[in-house]
DNA sequence: AAGACGAAAGTGGTTGA
DNA sequence: TCAACAACTTTCGTCTT
């Protein structure tokens, strides 16, 4: 359902001459008319609508040429100033009768400009959100678009509904990063939103299934440059490591198997075999998982593959 | 003392009846 | 809706460097 962007005007409600409610508004002539006894009950009436009429969200898109206000900090935890509903001033003195009228119109233009609708709002809320997420997580920009982009769509399909807005760009990030190839973990990226883990996941699988996205499952490939570079690896360890998962993928032994526990003990292997050690609890803490994990798949792939780690 | 190893029990999510 | 299940984690004692 699409939600009226037009701002209500509080209207009088009935003739006072002859109590019909049957009120005409005329914007032609900025009144409005009593329809059974003529008489004019309110004059000066603002059309505060579009001049135009959309029939549909694109329509609306299109002809739309104002938006709400680009102002991030609005929407910021009560950055934004508002008004009290109290009558009193900054010094707790009573507002004179005579300004009352005023301080109401000023509190009513101060929630208008603020939020234009809910949708709106929340979208601006998750591009506030998005910014600082990626930047936390220096993402690059054509990563950061498509999850902009994603968190949108899901907005106009009213995906939002019954979740955070946080939550949800947090999952359109992750899959954003899948899309591309750059797959981050749900730690990492929990890490840097504050969002829990398992609260993404479920998100993620969530929007991923209304989107009709198709997610083929990340390839250990995908984290080896960045684990590598994370444990300041050498390019031979990462040679070593992408030719050893190669082997790997070839003898299908490394599928259900959890694809950073596979790039955590190939890339130990690679470090063994190249001589640059290095402990495989720090691995696994780069890789988000527990050296027991490592050691279960890095067995299996020296016995598989034939590969000789004499220490 | 730190790292590596492995057994055993526990966890959260998926699947199939 | 529930139990079975696979993958992974947690925990902990033991061995190795």
């Amino acid at each position: 359902m699409v939600k009226k962007n037009r701002q209500k005007i509080e209207y009088v409600k009935k003739c006072p001459e002859c109590n019909s409610k049957n009120l005409k508004k005329d914007y032609y002539k900025a009144e409005i008319v009593c329809g059974d006894c003529g008489l004019v009950v309110q004059e000066n009436l603002i059309d505060q609508g579009p001049e135009w009429r959309a029939f549909d969200n694109e329509q609306k898109q299109k002809r739309a040429r104002t938006g709400p206000p680009i102002k991030y900090t609005l929407h910021d935890k009560g950055l934004s100033t508002t008004f009290s509903w109290k009558n009193i001033d900054a010094y707790g003195r009573p507002v004179p009768t005579k300004n009352r009228a005023q301080i109401y119109r000023l509190r009513k233009w101060q929630r208008r400009t603020q939020i234009a609708n809910a949708s709106e709002r929340s979208l601006a809320i998750g591009f506030a959100e998005l910014s600082r997420i990626s930047s936390a997580m220096s993402l690059t920009r054509s990563i950061r678009e498509q999850a902009g982009m994603l968190y949108r769509k899901a907005a106009k399909k009213n995906l939002i509904r019954g979740r955070s807005a946080k939550t949800v760009v947090t999952a359109a990030i992750y899959v954003a990063c899948r899309l591309n190839n750059m797959p981050r973990t749900l730690e990492e990226i929990s890490a840097a939103s504050g969002v829990e883990r398992k609260e993404i996941g479920r998100t993620y699988r969530f929007i991923s299934r209304e989107l009709g996205l198709k997610i083929v499952p990340t390839s250990p490939m995908d984290y080896v440059p960045r684990f590598c570079s994370k444990l300041k690896l050498s390019q031979d360890v990462k040679t070593k490591t992408i030719e050893i998962l190669k082997e790997g993928a070839d003898k299908e032994l490394l599928s259900g198997r959890g694809p950073t526990g596979v790039a955590a003990a190939v890339i130990y292997i690679a470090t063994v075999l190249c001589n640059e050690r290095k402990t495989q609890k720090k691995i696994a803490a780069v890789a988000g998982v527990t050296e027991v994990t490592i050691r279960n798949r890095y067995k299996e792939i020296v016995d598989k593959l034939d590969i000789s780690l004499e220490l």
